[in-house]
DNA sequence: GTGTCGCTAACTAACGATCGTAAGGCAAGC
DNA sequence: GCTTGCCTTACGATCGTTAGTTAGCGACAC
């Protein structure tokens, strides 16, 4: 695994929240997992090399995950979980308001985009390597976080507040410009998370026709 | 290959110009290769895989392409070229005014996205499996497409049209929109890609600060 | 018209390599 | 003693690609 490739994303560090494996071992598993997911693809990145750059031997990996898309799939369902948990958990917590809720859920959504750059970029380009029946759930998580903004921006449009010529196309914008973040994101970027998220809250707020609003405070 | 396996786009039509290739038999390759490399990755689709559905050997694509990394260079050097020859041809056809060649340059970047969504998808998916020899060309035409767009912004900035919190962000999020459109489009969306690409253009207006304004007339 | 040559595009067979994973074994820790 | 986590060995399978062969077609010469 020497051969030099076409670097498909920004991130260049496999960042995982500690604690998301029950043991040392398998975190790093799944760190250098998501790595070499991310640089080669899934197929690409074979169980010999994740093996060899955490320390071991690829057969012992059996020993704590039951396969290689396992190991994917670990790693799509935390991305998926812990997104729409971070969405959820804003609009919970934000004002019963239209533009309030918009900004928590979009503020939410790039910061997920922000902090897990590498998850979130593998998550879009590897679903396919998981079989439809691994895989299901994922989508049906993706779906669930894609219909809360959904309702978000319907709401806001039935309300007035919002005006959008068409509205499903709105909410594939604001969905798709967050998403877009993961692919070119790196820590050095001039503005953190929380700068970045601003911005995008108040470009999503343009879009839904909400022009020069003040993006909700940050606290 | 005949493990059902998770979608990733929702584009199941790989459709590339009649006439991309020099004979029917190596376009019926790029098509079906295109498929096969959307479906389930570049790696994860085999010679023999692509060979089968041509209704050849494996061994006999050697005849037409070099190699298999040949294969995705061709279709991802059309995918590029395309785009940055569409990008280029609208705003050297629109007027010289900042809102015109803004909505003209969105116009293309969505219409190329309605047009080829598969290979636009696969573009941005499947990047990592060329060397970085093969891949730089192609990445340097991304990098000039871009470069476009933000030059568009940038003049629309300092003349003043257009008001946005940070520059580069506005560009990022006109860009990953525009991009997304490839993930989720299919013909029988209740938008042609005409239709998708004047609400694209108002959003896009909209992220700039020109909000309400007629987009450019489709002629 | 016929035969020959060269080229193209298909084939078969096979190479060297790599793949994901199973089975059996060993050592350390509890 | 049992469990865990590592090892080695190896399996069956697949991979991209090479080398050699064959058939068909078109061009050319006789």
């Amino acid at each position: 695994m020497t051969k030099k490739v076409t670097r498909r994303m920004a991130a260049d560090r496999p960042y995982l929240p500690p604690g998301l494996a029950t043991s040392d071992t398998r975190q790093n598993i799944l760190v250098v997992a998501l790595r070499l997911f991310a640089e080669h693809g899934f197929e690409g990145a074979s169980m010999r090399d994740i093996a060899n750059e955490v320390g071991m031997k690829a057969a012992s990996i059996y020993s704590h995950y039951a396969s290689k898309e396992q190991l994917l799939l670990e790693l799509l369902r935390f991305g998926h979980e812990e997104h729409n948990r971070r969405i959820r958990s804003a609009l919970n917590a934000a004002p019963d308001e239209c533009i309030a809720q918009l900004s928590a859920a979009v503020r939410a959504h790039v910061r997920m985009h922000t902090d897990y750059p590498m998850l979130a970029a593998v998550s879009n380009t590897e679903l396919h390597a998981l079989s439809t029946e691994a895989g299901s759930p994922v989508l049906a998580l993706r779906a669930n976080t894609e219909a809360m903004l959904a309702e978000v921006v319907r709401k806001g449009v039935q309300s007035g507040v919002f005006q959008v010529p068409h509205e499903w196309l709105a909410v594939a914008v604001i969905g798709g410009m967050g998403l877009r973040v993961a692919h070119w994101y790196t820590p050095d970027f001039e503005l953190d998370g929380d700068g970045i998220s601003d911005i995008y809250v108040e470009y999503a707020l343009r879009v839904l026709g909400v022009s020069g609003t003040r993006p909700e405070q940050r606290t």
